[in-house]
DNA sequence: CGATAAACGAGACGGTACGTCACGTCTTGCC
DNA sequence: GGCAAGACGTGACGTACCGTCTCGTTTATCG
């Protein structure tokens, strides 16, 4: 009865646990440094999760920082529809990238991208978790508008969707500066131009 | 005593020589190993330059990267002007597409795009000796389809641009694999229609 | 469904297989590997015992390696009486030199020596199982030849083992190469000499 | 005049200097934690050097140990020579007894004999600085004591040395509790006896 | 034209991070 | 209940780079 409630630390714990307190700390550190700052010395002295563990369960720090970012926004994005597809697509556009320009998370997902390059897991993981399922979602979107009458019915969306996003992105990550309002605008109008 | 057959390598030196020799042996490790092969140790082990040197000419090793693919490869793009706007943005489009998924400057230039996201250095030279460079091709091309009337009047061309090269760069750096033939066909097609 | 082909390993078993099983692979690793080489996790790999039980019955994997080795190589050394102790004890001598040498068992035992200077466990079984029995078979010869007066009256043998066995493993211990024939008959000779 | 003061600690300092600092630390840890409290990472810890410089100057931890304690302790033990060679042996070999069994330097010494059984730098080490300089000691007075005539002519002096101290060593070793005032007596007696 | 200052090579130094290994602790699921 | 399997925290190892700094050498420049 020597009352040994000093939890030690060592031997196992539930796997949950263990990893929840990895992304946590992997968040953390994602936002407030970039993704350079995801290191897993930083997140392990950070968090309970030691090293060797950190190691066991990721193939490299910008994994774990991908899964992280994924895992603690998973939902964000939403595209309402209120049956104007220009002003729909603009409004989502506009959120997107005011989310790229102006939150932390934009110097993260840019940097995930660019760990993307050479890693991947990451890769894999953002088109999964990121990638993917907004394609699906726009595209979505896109072909609600296609059945409606407002695009023309041969189009590809998905060659639409990247017109869009995939033409600012390319904005975000090259020129960033030169992604404004007007710029938006004329995005949209363009692509379903095209699409009409 | 009279032969100096051992060149020492030391004492000063052209500034030219020093820096051609640098950018030399970074563009061969670029090419080769990535951008991450392209470190200021390596560069120095691999050519008569100091890793004193380099620190006090290029600001991070990314920085020397981008400057010796920038060097090495500045002419490259042209864009032949047929008088057919679609076959000419088809054809420049193709052969881009296949730099980057089957060329060594593939890699290498997806990193530099990486590294840009990290490295304001390395951003500004890939603003300056690559984006811009051939935004004002490309923008060029359009606007003398424009002026033959092969293109709408009120069309930003710098925005048909992104929507050709930026959805190709963001596919090239988010899901590789599906950039095909059909998907470069529609591209063209589908951003000509929305500017006709 | 019948067919038990894969034995699984766990649950109980009898404690002797198991003790048997660790120090057959304990024994294995100590002559292949040296004494470093005898890890608990090591020994577990090569063997059907689990970490676990190795911490339970053996307090260092050193000890166990101790332990390993001492019952693998129990019964060993035996001292010749032919009547001749200078004849009988440089027989004996020379043996164990070239055990030292030229077997795996030398560095072995250097390696257990050595741990057994930061290792109570290791220094205990060393003194049971190797050091006092040696020392008591070595002293014997001597008490019975000075019965038969080929010895001083006065000797203390124990001295005079410590003399020929404790100068030798000084030797092995720290200057190896110097243990040759001629030091081994110079050994015997002078503590002979100042035993008569 | 805000008074940049703060040595940053990088960049290039004496090699002396640097030297000195860790073999400093490394002897504090040596004779207060023994041979295994002398890791590079402690080192580095307790001093001003880092663990990189460490490894590059000392290829085990065990070897640095082992220069700082010669280091520390080079002069140490004469054998002063009073014409009565049993009363300066016994008097030396009470001396270093006491050192091994009752000063920190003891526990030190015997630990690092014990890493020289797996670590051919610290072998050699001690071997330099240690084994042979004392061999040479004991040798000379012994020499010194057969001109007198206080020894036989044909007796091979390093061999007296090792059934004086080596046997002395190998019950530090094995059986440290052995080794009593009386012990050191007999050994002494005995071997002069076989010597005369 | 010879002395001087600038630029260079070599490379050590304090750090941070990596990826691995072993230790000792602890939990789960078989038998 | 005892065992295997195996994850966990800890700490050490050895390596790669980074950015800083010192030293000695060589060369361009200027007195």
């Amino acid at each position: 009865m020597t009352a040994q409630l000093a939890r030690s630390g060592r031997g196992r714990r539930p796997a949950d646990e263990v990893r929840r307190d990895a992304l946590d700390a992997a968040a953390r550190l994602l936002l407030e440094q970039g993704v350079a700052g995801v290191t897993y010395d930083r997140v392990a002295a950070s968090s309970t999760v030691s090293r060797t563990t950190l190691y066991k369960w990721w193939p490299s720090a910008a994994a774990l920082a991908a899964e992280a970012f994924f895992t603690a926004s998973e939902p964000e994005l939403e595209l309402v529809d209120t049956g104007d597809v220009r002003a729909d697509l603009r409004a989502q556009l506009g959120a997107f990238a005011d989310l790229m320009l102006r939150s932390p998370a934009g110097p993260a997902l840019r940097g995930l991208i660019a760990a993307a390059q050479s890693d991947d897991a990451v890769l894999a993981a953002l088109q999964e978790h990121y990638v993917r399922p907004r394609r699906r979602i726009g595209g979505a979107a896109l072909e609600r508008a296609q059945q409606r009458g407002q695009l023309a019915a041969g189009v590809d969306v998905q060659v639409v969707v990247d017109q869009i996003w995939g033409a600012c992105y390319y904005r975000l990550l090259t020129e960033p500066d030169t992604v404004t309002t007007g710029y938006l605008d004329a995005l949209v109008s363009q692509a379903l131009r095209g699409a009409r």
